[in-house]
DNA sequence: TAATATTGTTTCCCTATGGAAACCATTGGC
DNA sequence: GCCAATGGTTTCCATAGGGAAACAATATTA
């Protein structure tokens, strides 16, 4: 079955949108918690649990549905081992990894410009 | 007096939660448009009405909002000339033209992968 | 037979975001 | 006096994002 869920469909339409490569990246990097998730996969693959601490327990629901989103665009994969209890580890692809320029040159400006200076 | 608008929780507010150099990036790129504002101005001041144009006129209201969060920030300043009709120019203040190299990251990655190759 | 551990899914709900539409302020020109 | 042009502000409303809590599935272990 051929289904188009409605994750493709808000996909395809942001794509159509997608003028310039910020755009495109923006549309990667979409959601409350999605830029921290590849964050935390950077140092390598991590359990579910493990990435639900260490952004500060979001809802499971939210973790979810980010983590979906990102499998479904080729940023992350999802590998579940048939042991019980289920173990279930994110890795990022090299499609995903590559976006550690992005998240190196956020990091690199969020340090360097602390707090507004009229604001110390 | 010295009150506090909402404005200014809610930065407090995130600024608390601000762990690593890209939390605060975030917190300063927050919202729809707000990256693409600072694209826009990256090639020099603009007017009000160019702006929105260029964003595909989103709600003055979501503009304003945008660009009064940016310039409490420090990213932008805002010049009215008392003309008439009046004419209120936004430019990068050197704060905000320092996230260029965020933004550059983000349209190289962009470019670079244009879509999911399993979409293809 | 139950309890346990892990990773979800499902339902319901609250809030924030952002959009539409109406209105305001200014002043030179008709 | 009235209109036009620009850059808003204000009010109201629809939607989506995200949170809490309950439930599901599973096999080893007590």
């Amino acid at each position: 079955m051929e289904t188009i869920g409605p994750d493709e469909l808000k996909y395809l339409a942001n794509a159509q949108s997608t003028g310039c490569g910020i755009e495109r990246t923006l549309t990667v990097l979409d959601g409350k918690w999605t830029t921290l998730i590849v964050r935390e996969l950077l140092t390598g693959p991590k359990r579910f649990g493990e990435i639900r601490a260490a952004l500060g327990t979001p809802s499971a629901k939210t973790l979810t549905d980010r983590l979906r989103s990102l499998e479904h665009q080729a940023i992350l994969t999802r590998t579940v081992h048939a042991e019980v209890p289920p173990r279930v580890v994110y890795a990022l692809t090299e499609h995903g990894t590559s976006l550690s320029s992005v998240l190196h040159a956020m990091l690199i400006w969020g340090e360097q410009h602390p707090l507004p200076p009229e604001r110390r």
